[in-house]
DNA sequence: GCGACAG
DNA sequence: ATCTTGTCGC
């Protein structure tokens, strides 16, 4: 299989990559519902990371929304395109699952994917990126809580408390797909309200904490990883992966060489930026 | 100044 | 995300 590039143009700094989500927001449409829930196409995607040989793969997986069955899927493999930085996750996973997109014959329909749309420091998180990007109706439905507060909800499925951001606005959602299992964390992406966003995803979630469609992705996007990496040699010394993330031009410290090595220095943290 | 921080 | 053994329960 073909390996994704990092395209032409994309950001390689953080200050870059800041000033695309800034010119993207504005085009972000907060109405609307995508498919009713239950019917047409639902697509889930995920990727799974190599690091050590600087390979991502990205799975869409097309569901029918009615019996949850697979009707299409599609995957890629590229090579890493950002780092992981709170508040970019977008930069890094995006190439790679618009070439899985790109490859699907049927209709996504909504999309579901891994991470927040709304509920993000600038209002534009993975979700809502893929969207304008795509056109599509999108949700991102995460596994852990972002930087919002939220409440616990009651422990019944269904139940719900918001994210909210400092300004009052609620931005997503913690809310319970099993009955005393930790909750998911909903956020409205592109052309879809909170709300439906919400409705989907308990469509979705029925058997399993996490909705159909990103166990599917996930399953799928790890399986391509397997592939893919068989066939590239696990890198000696200085790999491609321990490249100078872009913009933090600090010097790398010295290798550690001492044995047992020295505890790590926790003294780096990111900043994901304020807004 | 020190943490916390989707995947 | 990823590194990882066993263990509890349907």
């Amino acid at each position: 299989m073909e390996i994704v590039g990092v395209p032409a143009g994309w950001p390689a700094t953080e200050e870059a990559a800041l000033a695309v989500q800034d010119a993207l927001r504005p085009r972000v449409v907060l109405d609307g519902t995508g498919p009713p829930p239950g019917t047409g196409t639902v697509t889930g995607v995920d990727v799974a990371y190599d690091d050590g040989r600087d390979l991502v793969a990205a799975a869409a997986v097309v569901l029918d929304a009615a019996t949850l069955a697979v009707v299409d899927e599609a995957t890629a493999v590229g090579r890493v395109s950002f780092p992981y930085v709170p508040g970019l996750l977008a930069f890094r996973e995006i190439p790679t699952v618009l070439a899985a997109l790109d490859a699907l014959t049927a209709e996504p329909g909504l999309v579901v994917c891994d991470g927040y749309g709304r509920a993000h420091p600038r209002r534009f998180g993975l979700a809502s990126h893929l969207g304008v990007l795509t056109g599509l109706p999108v949700i991102g439905v995460a596994k852990n809580p972002f930087v919002f507060a939220h409440t616990e909800p009651g422990t019944v499925r269904g139940s719900w408390t918001p994210l909210r951001a400092d300004d009052g606005e609620e931005v997503g959602r913690a809310l319970r797909t099993r009955d005393g299992v930790k909750p998911v964390f909903v956020s409205a992406g592109h052309r879809v309200t909170l709300d439906a966003a919400c409705a989907q995803t308990l469509h979705l979630a029925r058997g399993f904490r996490l909705p159909e469609t990103t166990r599917r992705a996930d399953g799928l996007c790890r399986r391509a990883l397997r592939e893919a990496a068989a066939g590239v040699p696990r890198p000696r010394g200085a790999s491609p992966a321990a490249r100078t993330p872009p913009h933090t031009a600090a010097p790398r410290p010295e290798e550690d060489t001492s044995w047992p090595p020295n505890p790590p220095d926790a003294s780096s943290p990111r900043r994901p930026g304020t807004i």
